[in-house]
DNA sequence: TATAAATTGAGAATAATTCTCATTCTTATT
DNA sequence: AATAAGAATGAGAATTATTCTCAATTTATA
């Protein structure tokens, strides 16, 4: 599975295995819980650290962010520039926005649940960064 | 402009005055060193806590989330709920998909910077909690 | 199976956020 | 303008989240 160049140890096993198991995304102390003691909680933030660079997800943004809302208008998105860290807002074009919204709507029947926001991330590099 | 239910008290005004100014997205900390020791920490983080029950924006989900990328196939988004706090994996229309790197594409042009990666984040209530 | 390098566990250290409570400010009422 | 009631603040304690340190262990390699 990943014998192209890190090591396999138990706690990477244990994490993979529970996050196979499971088959959902989840936060760290849900995955601390569903070790059950089984490793320590640095080795838990170590591995999942480490198992990013490979094949696991995060949501990568976790730095919370105020921004005024201007008066209605103002739907829009948000860049995180990798490097220096700004965050930008991007304002999509009407028809896209407008797809996303169909799209959601569509989804929120599929699966049954109702959805009352959204919001694009995008990362990469700023204009002065790039 | 807030005379409609709370009261008006100078952190409330300098966070505001500092978000319009910037005019742009800040995190906490950038506002703290901002408001330069003109209001205490706990103070900041109640009053921004305040000021987002009214007008203001934040990046509404700030938890790491793990999971495990299956082989190519998946690229996907997250739902969370607002309830129960699931996080629910939801596929777009493959078309979406692909307007959605389009816009990405030329968004990198007009804004002058290069994304690396886009992630959609839908907020509402899962099946079971709807 | 011996060795070097990488990883782990436990807890300390740091960072982020919330809470407590006495004091101060706001608002509404005179 | 004075006052009382309620809301908000400041300072720091408390809690939670995350990273770091280092000795002991495990893994990969020869």
């Amino acid at each position: 599975m990943k014998s192209k160049d890190a090591s396999i140890t138990n706690p990477r096993l244990i994490v993979l295995g529970i996050l196979l198991k499971q088959d959902v995304p989840l936060t760290i102390d849900k995955l601390l819980k569903l070790s059950r003691g089984k490793l320590a909680q640095s080795t838990l933030y170590r591995v999942i650290n480490h198992l990013q660079r490979f094949g696991l997800v995060t949501n990568p943004e976790n730095t919370m962010v105020v921004e005024l809302k201007v008066e209605e208008t103002s739907h829009h998105h948000h860049l995180f520039c990798k490097n220096c860290g700004r965050i930008i807002d991007i304002e999509l074009g009407g028809e896209l926005e407008k797809q996303i919204e169909n799209e959601v709507m569509d989804i929120q029947e599929q699966y049954e649940l109702s959805i009352d926001g959204h919001s694009l991330e995008l990362i990469g590099l700023c204009d002065l960064c790039n």
